[in-house]
RNA sequence: GCCGGAGUGGCGGAAUUGGCAGACGCGCGGGAUUCAAAAUCCCGUCCUGGCAACAGGGUGAGGGUUCGAGUCCCUCCUCCGGCACCA
């Protein structure tokens, strides 16, 4: 239906869905010249001319003008190829980055592919393709699909991070992770040579001392095993506790995993956020992902035992009213501490934890479990004897991994002893009286600040002084300190996969791990038979046992790591490839650095708000500390373009069938239309939905924009393009167009920049004149959005040299005031007439002509007003 | 549940940040052109009443501040996004 009416419709300016019966043969057969717009051919003929005169090749350490970075998210060139969502932020940095070239800036604008990733790869389980085919394939594609949208790139800075002298750097950064720890005093890394080791430590320890402190280590966590596909999933790929793909079940199992410290960062990537340029919404994002809190770790004794537990709380102030305490079930002092009584319980719990999911323990079971251990706990602040749990709702990979329970100020612990019906003791009175009675009788739990009370010697301090006071008297009796946690964890970097970076690292015989030389990167991906997991845990590239097994330069034998890196890994710096993308002595080059960076101008889709830029600003602040790099932030502004939904208002899907497909878009209404239609569907930043229609609109736009420079029939210049100058109102529309499309590419305002060109163009086409010096400055202003039909244009109108290097038309701000201006004239906010006064009358004489109406007459009835307001250029408001 | 963001014509969206609500585009209605259609051009298009001039109402709902509120404040409703036992 759609396409039948759009084909239709379109007759006459694309070639529309019914392919070949497109704008040349339809308007062929009705008698069509030269001079229609055919935005196929002009685009093609631009496109061309770009490439051959590399216009847009950013040079590097130009000092003659100041510096542009502007950067597109790269995608993953996926086999669905582009979708409409993807032009959205390419034509938003274009329009920036063509801009600030007629600016006058030394733009960098690069381009290139995301391309490690699991569909290449689950594509080579099953049909035996080498991943690398795929995804060359898919590039090629995405690339054709791209490049049709004339967007200005210097394609010489194309980088992949599947190709060997990309990752070779990727590795070359891991290995300098691996090869650093992190000086606590300093807060920054430092080659892990110069990690003091302490005396007297034997061979082992002193390995075990020094690995321990990497930035890119080996831990034994839980990952997603899905016994029935034989392999490990991504977090990503588990939905609801079931594989995404064939929706098998999948558990936690404990194996050996590369874990990056982004921990140590916490601090710097929570500070440093005040430096960026970023919407205060994806800072917060940001932050909360971080999750610092501040509080206390405190000490309790075990009654009957040597070992303490310590707990990490934030209202420490609440110490007094810790009525028993929760251990998780991997907590390690578990088996020590559980009775022979309780033994049998406590066990059975902890294995029931150990098999549930995160989301099992999360979601799905709100309702609190848990067992009593049959131990006891001292508290410290008044010798009482509380019972120590083992609940689920304890995380050990938090704080210390158990908990004081103070149900009648923490709802969970509420909730819990109202379960198991354990004492609730009130130990802060809330400000609300009716609130404190519901407390005291231990119907309510109150978790905000109040004054204390049943806490001995601290009774009457408010929550923050008892928080500061019972710190300091903790840690003056060794019992406590102050401690700050974060809900960020380490970063776990490795994954069960063929297609990734394989990590620069082998497995020495006994037991070991080691970096391998620089001078042996990159380390090429070996190739394999076939591509299946191997069933058991082992990553597929234990397969290429020629690849994995080693010999060292001493002679002894060794094994590569046969794990590979996540797809983040190559994302995390991709804009410092870009600086310098064919050196191959390093990464980048550090004047090149020091020249470009920071990168001005970020966009890309708020998917990415936390991981993708929390790991690219980790690994920058990490190149930051040794040296690499000279900005302790990678992007100082940054944008997040919304979604484009479907035309019903849904999100697109192949199953909803309400895709649209740009190859088709481009076809029916060129480049330029869907540039321009992407920009002016919204705001940049808002969810919205498609429309054919609005495409049309913007293709009519530009079809009259072109019968204002071109006369149709003939394809010469149109007779009303002269030489002749302007009169007042058209010069004083055009330098309001320059002032407000100027400023509004400035904020990202591209829907009402395009608004204020359509004014333009329109009032043009009422005119029986149109001058050539304004329709020039309109081809200037409309090239960074409609490139290729402005160049056509500008050439047209006699200019031998492409204009995107043309200097951006400036406004005379003395032409766009108007002489006259209309007033509205209001009695008590109500409008009741409206007065014309010159432009510079001053406030009595717009008030004189104000009450002098015969309409304010009227509406004042003989009342004498009381005020009249004249706001000069807006209107005056008679008060009675 | 908590934290963000947003609710404006039939639709996408404007509104110089407290000053004429609805720019621009779509859609729709009417007209010109045409043998006819497409395309193009012109006029109209927030709602109600009226031939009209005009009058009244109107920015999710209710209240408040102000000469004046889409914009600021309070309460509530709806939608979208994020987090989800982080002690």
């Amino acid at each position: 239906m759609i396409s039948e009416r759009v084909g239709g419709r379109v007759a006459c300016g694309g070639s529309g869905r019914r392919g070949s019966r497109g704008l040349r043969k339809v308007a062929g057969s009705m008698g069509m010249t030269e001079g229609t717009y055919d935005f196929g051919q002009i685009e093609r003929k631009w496109q061309a001319y770009w490439d051959e005169h590399k216009s847009f090749k950013a040079t590097d350490c130009d000092a003659s003008k100041p510096k542009y970075y502007v950067l597109d998210m790269f995608p993953y060139p996926s086999g669905q190829g582009l979708h409409v969502g993807h032009p959205e932020g390419y034509t938003a940095t274009d329009i920036v980055a063509r801009y600030k070239r007629m600016k006058g800036f030394n733009v960098l604008h690069p381009f290139g592919w995301d391309a490690f990733g699991l569909p290449a790869e689950q594509h080579a389980i099953a049909t035996g393709t080498h991943p690398e085919e795929t995804t060359n394939k898919n590039i090629a594609n995405m690339k054709r699909q791209t490049k049709a949208l004339g967007f200005s790139y210097d394609w010489d800075r194309e980088v992949a991070t599947t190709d060997p002298e990309y990752y070779h750097w990727t590795q070359w950064i891991v290995l300098k992770l691996f090869n650093s720890y992190f000086d606590e005093e300093l807060q920054k890394a430092r080659p892990i040579e110069e990690l003091p080791v302490p005396d007297g430590l034997s061979a082992q320890e002193r390995r075990r001392y020094i690995d321990d402190r990497r930035l890119a280590y080996q831990a034994d966590v839980p990952v997603n095993w899905c016994p029935a596909l034989g392999t490990v999933l991504a977090n990503e790929e588990v939905v609801g506790g079931v594989s995404e793909r064939g929706g098998h079940p999948v558990i936690r199992k404990p194996m050996r995993q590369w874990m990056l410290r982004i921990t140590k960062y916490a601090e710097r990537l929570l500070d440093d956020l005040k430096e960026v340029d970023w919407s205060e919404s994806i800072k917060k994002l940001q932050v909360d992902w971080i999750g610092r809190s501040v509080g206390a770790e405190v000490c309790f004794r075990i009654d009957g035992y040597e070992d303490n537990i310590w707990v990490f709380t934030t209202r420490p102030d609440t110490l007094f009213g810790a009525t028993y305490m929760v251990m998780a079930p991997e907590h390690p002092l578990v088996g020590t501490i559980v009775t022979e009584a309780q033994k049998q319980a406590v066990e059975a719990y902890c294995e029931a934890a150990a098999r549930k999911s995160d989301l099992d323990r999360t979601d799905l079971a709100k309702d609190k479990t848990g067992v009593f251990t049959g131990a006891y706990a001292i508290n410290p602040v008044n010798n009482e004897r509380i019972p120590i749990w083992i609940s689920d709702y304890v995380l050990i990979s938090y704080g210390t991994g158990a908990i004081m329970a103070v149900p009648a100020h923490d709802d969970r612990d509420f909730e819990f002893a109202t379960k198991f019906a354990l004492p609730i003791v009130q130990v802060v009175q809330p400000p609300s009286a009716e609130d404190a009675e519901r407390v005291a009788r231990g119907e309510l739990c109150f978790t905000g600040d109040g004054t204390a009370i049943h806490s001995g010697p601290f009774d009457g301090l408010t929550t923050a002084e008892f928080k500061e006071k019972i710190t300091a008297w903790l840690a003056e009796r060794g019992l406590g300190k102050k401690a700050i946690n974060y809900k960020l964890r380490d970063w776990l970097f490795s994954r069960q996969r063929y297609w990734g970076e394989p990590f620069p690292i082998v497995h020495l015989a006994d037991g070991t791990v080691t970096g391998i030389s620089e001078r042996e990167l990159p380390l090429r991906l070996p190739d394999l038979d076939d591509y299946k997991p191997l069933g058991t845990a082992e990553p597929p590239l234990a397969k290429a046992t020629d690849w994995v097994n080693v010999t060292l330069p001493d002679g002894s034998a060794a094994r590569r790591e046969t794990n590979t890196m996540p797809q983040w890994a190559g994302s995390c710096w991709y804009y410092l490839r870009y600086l310098d993308p064919r050196n191959a002595e390093r990464g980048w080059d550090p004047a090149k650095e020091k020249y470009w960076m920071p990168v001005d101008l970020y966009i890309g889709g708020a998917e990415h708000a936390v991981l993708h830029l929390l790991y690219s600003r980790f690994w920058h602040k990490f190149l930051y500390d040794l040296g690499y790099v000279s900005t302790k932030e990678p992007f100082k502004k940054l944008v997040n373009q919304g979604m484009i939904l479907g035309e019903d208002g849904q999100k697109m899907s192949k199953s909803r069938g309400n895709v649209v497909n740009p190859d088709q878009v481009v076809t029916d209404y060129g480049a330029d239309s869907m540039r321009l239609y992407e920009m002016f569907m919204g705001p940049l930043e808002a969810m919205k939905p498609w429309s054919m229609n609005g495409v049309q609109g913007v293709h009519r736009f530009l079809q009259k924009t072109w019968r204002l420079v071109v006369e149709e029939e003939t394809g010469r210049l149109s007779p009303a393009v002269q030489d002749a100058p302007a009169d007042e109102e058209t010069l004083r529309l055009l330098h309001q167009t320059l002032k407000k499309v100027g400023d509004d590419v400035e904020s990202f305002g591209f829907n009402t920049a395009i608004s204020a060109m359509m004014i333009l163009v329109n009032h043009l086409g009422r005119q029986q004149v149109r001058p050539k010096s304004v329709l020039e400055s309109l081809v200037l202003v409309l090239a960074p959005f409609a490139p290729h039909i402005a160049e056509e244009l500008w050439q047209r109108l006699g200019h031998a040299n492409s204009l995107a290097h043309e200097p951006w038309p400036s406004y005379d701000k003395g032409l766009i005031r108007e002489r006259q201006i209309e007033l509205a004239v209001q009695v008590n906010g109500k409008i009741r007439d409206r007065i014309v006064v010159a432009a510079e009358a001053d406030e009595e004489a717009i008030q004189a002509e104000a009450l002098s109406s015969d309409k304010v007459v009227e509406a004042l009835a003989g009342k004498t007003p009381r005020k009249v307001i004249v706001i000069k250029s807006r209107l005056v408001n008679v008060v009675v």
